[in-house]
DNA sequence: TCTGGGGTCCTAGGACCC
DNA sequence: TCTGGGGTCCTAGGACCC
């Protein structure tokens, strides 16, 4: 009989000592979930050590007296309850002497790049998922394989990452939760019920706070009740695909294979919010002219068509509209974007203040 | 907690057609 | 005139994720 792995327990963390030994695993078919910790904040110290255990806050363009939400909190800005998402005048006054940054795209972007190229080394089965995530698949025993991705990623980039193992993504990714910070945590479907079955069914990934709402009302608050669910009933409520969906991620299966193939975007979309709101239409006009040309480049340089531009307008306090328009037939040009995009915004009655406006194109 | 920005996918409902 | 049953496409909005 082959030794089993015990399931559903933190296998260990970097330099937390000794890794249990499980004899010979000869195993196959095991999912990685690598999850870099606190990423964007961890780039920015790497490049500020001085920043290094104080708490900082990556947010909007880094002036906390202003509008905009944190992106990133480090352990110790959250250990003053800061986290992202939250606004950033909120966090002032929570944690005045947190260092505020303002968000640096492109050195994410460039540090991100960095950790997959070390992960490519492992594997050409990788499948990239934002700046900060990946799943993966490594031959042989997937701890040792966590271990060496987890050494690796530290000596060329600096940076720490969680390792979660499962045999499907889902638990992979639910395992690299627990594995934070710097840990590797083992969770496979003979475990998944143990761990997760007395959650609520926000816990899960997918689940948000409006769903597990819903689920509350209909009785249901466990993964585990949920997973009992009668799918009928949850199709009538959330549609065919999500009621059933929903029943299969509280069951922790998913079928889904790495998908390796570089992803090709299906829209690109900018957004800005005002600083104060604008009451004057000329100036959202102007707004949505500059980024549509500034997509249209985008698509240009990305020989992307675009068949569909979509205006953005959320007025105050906070109600948002969309309107679509779709070209005919597919163009990259500028004049044909930005004629859409003005087509769209006349179809807005602007009578009120507005907070935000944002331009978004789908390409063929 | 006065609520970013960039994405993805799903659903409801209307238009339209046979 | 009190009115079916599909199917498809499109739009607007919602929910979720990082």
């Amino acid at each position: 009989m082959a030794p089993s792995l015990d399931a559903g327990t933190t296998i260990s963390s970097v330099g937390a000592g000794s890794v249990p030994s499980y004899g010979v695993l000869i195993v196959s078919g095991y999912f990685l979930h690598v999850d870099l910790d606190e990423f964007v904040a961890a780039v920015e110290i790497l490049r500020r050590p001085g920043l290094r255990g104080r708490p900082v806050a990556v947010g909007g363009r880094g002036d906390p007296t202003k509008r905009g939400v944190l992106s990133t909190a480090n352990y110790e800005a959250r250990r003053y309850g800061l986290h992202s998402g939250m606004p950033l005048r909120t966090a002032l006054r929570r944690c005045p002497e947190a260092v505020f940054l303002p968000v640096d795209r492109e050195a994410y972007e460039a540090a991100s790049e960095g950790v997959m190229q070390v992960l490519r080394r492992f594997t050409d089965a990788l499948e990239v998922w934002g700046w900060d995530e990946a799943f993966l698949q490594v031959p042989g025993d997937p701890e040792a394989g966590a271990r060496a991705i987890q050494e690796a990623v530290s000596k060329d980039t600096g940076l720490s990452a969680s390792i979660g193992i499962g045999d499907n993504k889902l638990r992979a990714k639910t395992a690299s939760g627990f594995a934070k910070p710097a840990g590797i945590y083992l969770l496979t479907a003979s475990a998944w019920f143990e761990v997760m079955g007395d959650k609520a069914t926000g816990e899960l990934w997918g689940v948000g706070k409006k769903t597990a709402r819903r689920l509350a009302s209909l009785g249901i608050a466990t993964v585990r009740e949920l997973a009992d669910a009668d799918p009928d009933k949850l199709a009538l409520e959330f549609g065919p695909r999500t009621g059933p969906w929903l029943i299969a991620l509280a069951r922790g299966e998913d079928s889904s294979p790495i998908n390796s193939a570089p992803r090709r975007a299906r829209s690109r979309s900018m957004e800005r919010t005002f600083d104060e709101n604008v009451e004057d239409s000329a100036l959202v006009r102007a707004e949505i002219s500059r980024m549509s040309q500034e997509l249209a480049e985008h698509a240009r340089s990305a020989d992307r068509l675009v068949v569909g531009v979509t205006v953005k307008v959320r007025f105050a306090p906070f109600f948002t509209t969309s309107r679509s328009v779709r070209l005919e037939g597919s163009s990259a040009e500028a004049g044909h974007i930005t004629d859409a995009a003005t087509r769209a915004l006349g179809r807005f009655e602007l009578d009120r203040p507005v907070r935000l406006v944002g331009v978004k194109l789908d390409f063929e």
